[in-house]
DNA sequence: ATGCTTTGTGTACACCGTCCACAAAAGAAT
DNA sequence: ATTCTTTTGTGGACGGTGTACACAAAGCAT
C-alpha cells in the first residue's frame, strides 16, 4: 500500500504559500483511506513536498492536525445529512415531515458511514468535543448546524408537529443518535460488518422504526 | 506517563516459563489503562522482562497480541453482563423475567464500558470478529457464552414468554446492541462524555425504554 | 539598508514493529 | 551418557514514526 508515492509537485519557491490548507487536505484525504491512524504527519508533509518540521509551524501537533481533519470530517457527515434533508419531498404534512426528517438525518448519517467510512472513523475517533462549547463552522454543513444540531433540529420539529410529547424532548437526541451511531460502528469496523453489512440499507430502516417507535 | 518501569521480578532462567500468559496478562494490563494504541508489543517484553523479539514466538505480530487482548476483553464484558443476569431478583414471572434479562444485558454492557473503558475500547476496536466462525471460548464468559451470545439468548426468552412477536426476533439483537453501544461509545471517546457521562446510568436506563418499546 | 518575524530545513533523539543470525536450554534419539 | 533437534530467548539492525533544537531563507516594517 505504498504505492502512491506523490511527488507533489516540486516548489521552487521557498514559502510554501498555502501549507496549512496542504497539510490538511492531504490529512483528510489519509483520513478517507485509513481512518484516523492514517493521517500521519510525515506522510501529510511528504505529500505537501516539504520537510516534516514544517507542519509544526501550522499544527502544534500530529494531534491537533488530526482534530482539524476530524472537525472536515464532521463537516462532510453534516452535508451528507442535509443532502437527504433536501431530498425530501416537498409539501408533507408536518406531522409526516418532521418524521420524515428524523429518518432522513438518520440515513444520511448511515448513508455517510458505509460511503466514507475512513472519515466516519476519523469524526469520532476518541477525544472528542462536538456538543459543547462554540458551534464551531468547521464542523458544520452548509446551513451552518454540526451533526448533532441537524439531529436536534429535526428533533424539535417532531414535538412542534405534535407527534412527540414535548416532555419526552429533553435528551431524546442522544437515544437517537446512539441507536444510530452503534449500528454504524458496529457494521463499520465492528463484528457486524459481514453479517449486517450487505443488508445495511434494510437494517438501518428497522433501526429507524425501533428509534420512531421507542423515542 | 513513563512512570511505571515495572521491573518485573528478573528471572534466573533462561526460560521463562509462561510468557505467553506473561505477555498475554501484560498486554490486558496495558489495555485496561490506555486502550487498544496501549498495548505495544516492546512495552509487554518489558514488563515480562524479556527481549522484545522474545514475543515472536508466542505472537506472529503486534496484532495477534491485540486479538488475543481482544478475546480476553470480550471474555469479560461477557462476565460482567452474566453478573448483572444473576443479579436479577428470583421468581420472576416469565414475561417479566424475560424483560429484566435484557434490560440486565444492557445495564450489565454499559457499566462495563464505563467501568473498563480501556478494555472495551479494546473490544470493539477495528478488525472484529465475534459473531461468525466458532464461538471461541477465549471471548465467553463463565457461562460459556460470548456477550452477543448472551444478547440473543435474553431475546430469545422473550419470544418464548410471549413479550415479543417469534417474527420480530431474527435480526432483533443487531438493533439491541446497536442502540447500547452506540450510547456507550458516545459516552466512552465520544462528543457525548462530558454531557451524557454524569447522567450515564439514567439516559441508560432510558435508552433501554426506547429499545424495549420500540423493538 | 537594517532588523524583526515568519516559515521551512537539517540534524538528532527516542520509540515503535519487525527481520535476521545466533545462543541457550530442553527433549528425543541414539 | 552423548549427540541431535527443536524450542525459546538474545542481540543487532533497519525503516518508520513524532518531535525538539538550532539554523537558514524569505518577507515585512522601519
Amino acid at each position: 500500500m505504498t504505492s502512491t508515492p506523490k511527488p507533489a509537485i516540486a516548489r521552487s519557491t521557498y514559502r510554501h504559500g498555502d501549507l496549512r490548507r496542504a497539510l490538511l487536505e492531504a490529512g483528510i484525504e489519509l483520513a478517507r483511506s485509513g481512518g484516523p491512524a492514517a493521517v500521519v504527519l510525515r506522510e501529510a508533509t511528504r505529500r505537501a513536498g516539504v520537510a516534516p518540521n514544517a507542519a509544526y509551524r501550522h499544527f502544534a501537533s500530529r494531534l491537533a492536525l488530526l482534530q482539524a481533519v476530524r472537525a472536515a470530517a464532521l463537516s462532510a457527515l453534516a452535508v451528507a445529512m442535509e443532502a437527504e434533508l433536501a431530498a425530501l419531498p416537498d409539501g408533507l404534512p408536518p406531522a409526516a415531515f418532521a418524521r420524515a426528517s428524523v429518518r432522513a438525518v438518520g440515513t444520511g448519517y448511515l448513508r455517510f458511514a458505509r460511503a466514507e467510512t475512513g472519515l466516519f472513523r476519523t469524526a469520532f475517533a476518541a477525544s472528542g468535543d462536538l456538543q459543547p462549547g462554540a458551534p464551531d463552522p468547521a464542523k458544520a454543513g452548509q446551513s451552518g448546524l454540526n451533526p448533532f444540531e441537524l439531529l436536534g433540529a429535526a428533533l424539535d420539529r417532531l414535538v412542534t408537529a405534535g407527534v412527540m410529547p414535548p416532555e419526552r424532548r429533553p435528551g431524546a437526541e442522544f437515544l437517537a443518535w446512539s441507536a444510530v451511531h452503534g449500528l454504524a460502528m458496529l457494521v463499520i469496523d465492528g463484528p457486524l460488518a459481514s453479517v449486517v453489512g450487505p443488508q445495511m440499507e434494510l437494517v438501518g430502516q428497522r433501526l429507524l422504526d425501533m428509534v420512531e417507535k421507542g423515542l
